[in-house]
DNA sequence: TTTGAATAAATGTCGTTACATTATATGTAG
DNA sequence: CTACATATAATGTAACGACATTTATTCAAA
């Protein structure tokens, strides 16, 4: 359907303008698909991709700092969400031996388990909802990498 | 810049996994450039979509019933977000006369002025940072519909 | 070495999403 | 008309996003 059916009324201003209302759109529609699948194991969206990023790290540890800047959705508490994952045992907090201020987390066995299985259940549905051929996937990555290359601060050029 | 640069490290499983994480992160690259517009003017993003939905009904009322249809972000607490817009005298609320479970949902005056000042920022925003032709946008467009149109529930088929 | 700046993580607050529950009012069947 | 289902908002709760502040530790300079 498109973005017009989908969301009713308005008429966009220009095409990029609805390319921008269609992306967010776009990005509920992953979002709400994705949630489904966290939460019939009990977790959410930022505390699934906090464990891929310490899965990423591991066997080594993954300070905090560290998982703030590998987040996607910066500025998320990182802190609070390695909390909530360490009551549910996906993870284990230990001193870092050489910086006491810092923390190192690790991801626990269960925890790797665990994200296996939503792996394997991501890729199903990747493969089931894939309505994008090669070619057409290429494509739409070319056109959202350039989207994102305009002028990052007009302001700032002299 | 390429998503694999922005993203750092993982190779991903095809071109359509890549596709869904840059969504995703253009997305975020989108919201927080609204947001900061939104944020000079003390409002929220689902605040500013409420009010813009307001102002399609005005001069006519919408219940909160409406809202939430035609909120993007569905199953968001469209009640307490006009709460606060009513605190900010953006809004108006008033029981609906026909129904009394139901409350009658304006856009005040000094709302119309505010999203007439931001609309603007927002086109000139759309003007500076749009790197795509007509073209593209209208492939962007496309490709993202193409994307959503995938069966809706592959487990329901026979 | 002592002081002060900088860094790492945790904590606090407000608005939000997601979801469940409640309260009030309407509608309908008997 | 009463009883029960339904519809419309509002409220409650846990987790998250965004942002400011705090605490503890390290680093650097006087």
């Amino acid at each position: 359907m498109s973005i017009e059916e989908d969301i009713k009324q308005e008429q966009f201003k220009s095409e990029f303008s609805k390319a921008v209302v269609n992306i967010i759109y776009t990005h509920g529609w992953l979002h709400q698909h994705h949630q489904e699948l966290f939460k019939r194991h009990g977790l959410t969206t930022p505390q699934f991709n906090i464990l891929r990023i310490l899965r990423g790290q591991y066997p080594s540890a993954s300070t905090v700092n560290l998982l703030i800047d590998r987040m996607l959705d910066k500025s998320s508490n990182a802190s609070r969400i390695v909390d909530r994952l360490e009551t549910k045992g996906l993870v284990i907090r230990k001193q870092c031996p050489t910086d006491r201020r810092a923390v190192d987390v690790f991801i626990s066995e269960e925890g790797l388990e665990l994200l296996e299985l939503m792996d394997n259940e991501m890729g199903r549905w990747e493969t089931d909802y894939c309505a994008l051929n090669e070619a057409d996937a290429k494509e739409l990555n070319r056109l959202l990498d350039k989207m994102r290359s305009a002028i990052t601060a007009p302001e700032d050029t002299p």
